[in-house]
DNA sequence: GTCTATACACCGATAGAC
DNA sequence: GTCTATCGGTGTATAGAC
């Protein structure tokens, strides 16, 4: 019924390539904008500038291409991450980059494709584990600096901060915003008693 | 480019049916199971077990059956929370709502969706505010019988709880468990607080 | 109300030339 | 590496008979 008849020993393209770079940066502009029914093979070439047989060329499906797209940008993501945890104020670093970090739409176009696509969906789970991890790290490290300060977990605050990031983002771009100064003002009071 | 040629003034069947709630069944069923890719006209009828024709019978376009399908979801878990708020240990009721509620993957579908729906995305918002608003009535009450409980604003209470609620079900589903327990733990406590 | 039949667009993926 | 050309499939939506 759903089995793919894919020639796997077919010629292809270099990944890391500009042109590979390019059909990425491409499918991820339609993808924010556009949402996941126009992101095609076609509509990825008619923005790179090339013709739709040449995307079969760099990547074997058009799941695979999602997954790169998805795996190139997460990967990004931890790496600001890393570096912002090894800043003068980590805390406050880490919590702008969870707030302002990947546009909320895409982040809900990935969510979605993650839903029938399994090897995105591995890719999600191994994300979001390993920035929880870069995260608790930080916390960890604060709360022993001033110790007594907190009586919530370190695991638990990096599960709420990163929820509240999330939903706070994504309710902005809808543009519903009850509730979030109150909940800003919170937050900047949790990261002045932990931080500076 | 986008403009879609609807004929209007197509003879219609009646909203509110048995069977235009089978179809709208059989598309939050699809929907759920396999994805946005699958929620066409055509499964849904082989679904519900009539011919495609008849799905536009009953909505003039595909669009318009999800955004019933949403209204309809969105309206029932209103009453749910209207009827929680008015329960012995509110908080604790909409806190279980709030957490087990729709399936999180339902949830993150439906948002892919209202990126490119402006009609889905008006009745989001719309729930979004609605929901919020029972909430903060809700956690306002319950902060007035235990003066001096809470340093926390009601409507941050509502916000961060929403959020953290959404998140814990999302990443059950997919698999992360990391940092769950210490936040359960730490809400419980707080319930705990504020009710009984 | 429910059906058959159909128009038309678009998509994924491949073959094979240059 | 990049192209032209194409196959087979599936989608939305409509016309019009029963």
């Amino acid at each position: 019924m759903t089995e793919k008849k894919v020639a796997l020993n077919r010629r292809m393209g270099p990944a890391g390539s500009d042109i590979w770079h390019a059909m990425l940066d491409g499918g991820e502009d339609i993808l924010c904008q556009e949402g996941h029914a126009a992101l095609t093979s076609r509509r990825i070439a008619e923005r790179v500038g090339v013709k739709q047989r040449l995307v079969y060329y760099y990547f074997h499906t058009m799941d695979d291409l999602i997954v790169a797209m998805f795996r190139r940008s997460s990967q990004r993501d931890l790496n600001r991450l890393e570096e912002a945890s090894r800043s003068e104020a980590p805390l406050r670093e880490l919590w702008e980059i969870c707030f302002h970090s990947t546009d909320a739409q895409l982040i809900s176009e990935y969510m979605a494709l993650a839903n029938r696509l399994p090897e995105l969906r591995t890719e999600v789970i191994c994300f979001i584990e390993q920035s929880r991890a870069i995260q608790v790290r930080a916390i960890c490290h604060a709360i022993e600096r001033r110790p007594g300060k907190s009586l919530i977990p370190a695991p638990a605050v990096a599960m709420m901060a990163a929820s509240i990031g999330l939903s706070l983002n994504r309710e902005e771009q809808l543009g519903v915003r009850s509730g979030h100064a109150e909940t800003f003002a919170v937050l900047d009071a949790f990261l002045d008693g932990l931080e500076s």
